[in-house]
DNA sequence: TTGTATGCGTTATCAC
DNA sequence: GTGATAACGCATACAA
């Protein structure tokens, strides 16, 4: 039992007849080995079934083969879908993904940065979802290894994300070319918390787009967790009195959505015939619940960063400060022209 | 720029005027250091900011402080709780968490096992949700490394779950007791497919009920995914059916049910006075939803998970093979007893 | 209680 | 093209 150790580089030199310097050149390095000898030498390693020691590797040179990912939460649908689009891109690339998940301005965000990240595990790091209030910058900045946010950007380090003014803007927009005229907003705004900046982007689209349209923007904010129990629980009080109810509702994402059509069903008000939704994501549910909304890919963006990441520890320079992503307006059956007044 | 590299454990050695040895016995060795010296060797290491190089450290000791958690997927309700979960414990044991998400029986798992896992960057598994046609068993006891399974588990790897068999005997009970007769059982089941044996375990207590209280089963298996969509595709063709259709209906888990619900609501069934839904999860939009579930909680699953694995690398070897976690049926407003049959 | 010397498994630098 | 040899940064058995 004690021989059945695992082998290290030296056995494969040995079983092939090469030095260990050779050895590790076959298998990794870059410098020149003959095509005989490589061959030798992986066979070695196959036989042997040899995986070079990480840790040695990594104190070698320097580097993890491992990248960080910092998000806020992991159960729900955005953060989960970017978690799998970024997998996505490190399977192939070879490069192990360590996870920190602690919610902004926490306890656990303050030791992630005191203990965990400073331990420099990593290659490089992707911050999800940042949040302005919160003093990430020079924390990440101080880390001094290559850095992407994703979603939410900070001033200083790129990002990678949509535009959810333009967002905002434009759903807003498709109900007010239908004919809405009151139009509330319901999810996060940007004035009873800072925080969430994506989702409060999409409100000062809808304020833009309302202005514009000489409406009266009428901004109601949930309880912040986006989820659609907090859609339904801003929903009721708003729908339930019939005098102030207002014909279109514009949510800050599908989920609010959701949870506003989920009330109105309960209510008797029929969507769309008394009121019109609309949502931001392409959430999985967003279809079933028939739902225009904004559809992103929350994969597809975790993936294009953690690529964009990659190119970055190669040492790639010309990386954008700033990159959006294109959405797409799909419009379903929770929208129509509102119910002319007198009916 | 050149001197400002990051400061080992020498240079504390140095600033606290003491060997190396005995800087790193103070701050992580388990070696006898004066209360005096081992003040002057933190005070060092505070005021230059050292954290040991996990590299190196790990290297010396064998040991990574890092433990990898296989799951199939991760939007998912069940295994983005169970991540946070395992997040909880980690957190304050000190110990990195790298993902590895891979389907099982996929392209991805199998370079997992073959690249990834094989560089044993960790020094314990958590594997999630492993299915038993997959051939995980043996690559995983390979590893070498404790090894936990939590949800689905293999035989010959300590496992940590619910007991789903029983679920499935007490959500059917519950409706049998209430007079429904006829029950059909929604979602996956152990004859259409061997994988995904947590629900099909459901199924099997389902049946179990239904041959004891001499009723006949009926089961109808979804495209497996379990999403709401799924429960939805297949409870309108069970629903339409006049003639056919159950007073009451099982569902493998809580976004079944909720998909049969919405599936319900759209043809115009009355739940529960046409139709009793119950489903297992506890999830998030039960509630919401009225749902009358088995509520089960990832999170705390994941949390004793990551716990028991923690203390299994700190050599506790009094691990019990197999443990159930309590569940608990909360009745809400989707079951009640069935209309009779004459009114 | 502290310091010295050695090993952990690679990669990188140099001669050859 | 290949082979010694010195880092890499820390932990630890052993000597003091």
């Amino acid at each position: 039992m004690k021989g059945s150790r695992v082998s290290g580089i030296a056995d494969v030199a040995r079983l092939a007849g090469v030095s260990k310097s050779t050895a590790s050149r076959a298998l990794s390095g870059g410098g020149y080995v003959s095509e005989e000898t490589r061959k030798k030498v992986t066979d070695a390693a196959t036989t042997l079934g040899y995986v070079a020691s990480a840790n040695a590797a990594g104190l070698a040179t320097g580097r993890t083969r491992t990248i960080a990912v910092i998000v806020p939460r992991v159960n729900r649908w955005y953060f989960g879908s970017m978690i799998e689009g970024i997998t996505r891109a490190l399977i192939p690339a070879g490069y192990d993904l360590t996870l920190y998940v602690a919610e902004p301005a926490s306890q656990d965000r303050e030791s992630m940065y005191r203990f965990f990240l400073a331990r420099k595990r990593f290659d490089g790091v992707l911050a999800v979802a940042l949040e302005p209030d919160d003093d990430d910058i020079e924390k990440l900045i101080g880390i001094g290894k290559p850095t992407l946010c994703v979603g939410n950007g900070l001033n200083g380090i790129p990002t990678i994300g949509i535009d959810n003014i333009a967002i905002g803007r434009m759903i807003t927009q498709h109900l007010i070319t239908l004919g809405h005229r009151e139009i509330a907003f319901l999810g996060v705004t940007p004035y009873d918390s800072p925080r969430a900046r994506d989702v409060a982007d999409r409100c000062i689209g809808y304020e833009q787009a309302m202005r514009q349209a000489g409406l009266e923007a009428s901004m109601r904010s949930t309880p912040s967790t986006l989820t659609v129990t907090d859609g339904y629980a801003a929903a009721v009080p708003l729908l339930a009195d019939m005098e102030s109810r207002p014909t279109a509702i514009v949510a800050a994402c599908d989920e609010i959505a959701i949870g506003a059509i989920i009330a109105a069903r309960r209510l008797g008000v029929p969507v769309p015939g008394q009121l019109s939704v609309v949502g931001v994501d392409g959430h999985d549910y967003a279809e079933m619940f028939g739902l225009t909304t904004i559809v992103q890919h929350p994969e597809e963006l975790g993936e294009l960063a953690a690529r964009t990441l990659l190119s970055l520890i190669d040492g790639d320079t010309d990386v954008p400060d700033r990159l959006q992503l294109p959405t797409r307006l799909v419009v379903r059956s929770s929208t129509t022209a509102p119910a002319t007044s007198g009916a």
